[in-house]
DNA sequence: CTGGCTGCAAATCTTTTGCATCCTG
DNA sequence: CAGGATGCAAAAGATTTGCAGCCAG
């Protein structure tokens, strides 16, 4: 635990267990949790934990940018530790959530802008993961 | 009245009064509107109308692929009646969401999509609006 | 020791569901 | 006239809030 401590001093927040436990779950998670997920499984070990604990945590993690919120499951937030520039690749099926690490600079002309000031993009790709195809060949 | 008839007849569903409001409201609807904006405006003219048959009606207009569901607000679906492939562009600061109707061909290296079968992308450019940013002269 | 954080419960917001009644096709 | 749609209320799911007590700095 000490080096998460001396890991996260600088964002000048209090370190509190239910926090490092949070963060210890999130660090290199490739799932993309939501609050509920996140619930399960810091709970597991630390049975006190509160779903408004998970929220107030997750919120002040995305305020110091420790986190991403993402908005690709309709109706639920769910969060990404990965903050460098990354996509998503999504089964419409089954909803998993894949990393694509590739960098595309899409370019928007000016007149499009109309006078917005660009900042990045998320781009999320959809389709369909092998296993959702696999379970499918009944009706393509 | 009579041409929305026509025109949605060929969708196979019931075309009551309700629906056909809420197709006339959302038919050239840049605004990307809520559930509850929906249900804002349609039940001026219309004050019978309940939330459960907005909710109704736009998830049985997402099955018949006359309205997209789009999943850019955190916490709350917002639809579009512009079905031909676009893209948006999300102030945020105020929310505000632009069309962007640019169609860009994105790539995905084979041994990235890991079987994946890709099927489209949506891309969400974010930045500042002219508005916000001149509201923020003050800090930046 | 103090202000920020936790845990609990209640409140709020979004969406879904059950069911009696209604009305389009 | 039958089956699907509406309207209402209740339920379910996601998130926020208020507040007393706790604990990291």
């Amino acid at each position: 635990m000490r080096q998460d401590i001396k890991k996260y001093k600088k964002l000048n927040i209090k370190l509190t267990p239910q926090r490092l436990a949070i963060l210890a779950y999130l660090e290199g998670n490739r799932t993309h949790p939501s609050v509920e997920e996140i619930y399960r499984h810091v709970s597991k070990r630390f049975p006190s934990m509160s779903y408004a604990t998970v929220y107030n945590v997750v919120n002040t993690l995305v305020k110091h940018k420790v986190v991403k919120e993402i908005s690709i499951d309709p109706g639920k937030k769910r969060f990404d530790p990965d903050m460098h520039t990354h996509h998503h690749l999504v089964c419409i099926r089954c909803r998993k959530i894949m990393d694509i690490d590739i960098d595309y600079s899409l370019h928007i002309p000016e007149q499009a802008l109309e006078g917005f000031t660009l900042l990045g993009n998320n781009i999320e790709f959809y389709g369909i993961c092998s296993v959702c195809r696999n379970n499918d060949t009944h009706q393509i």
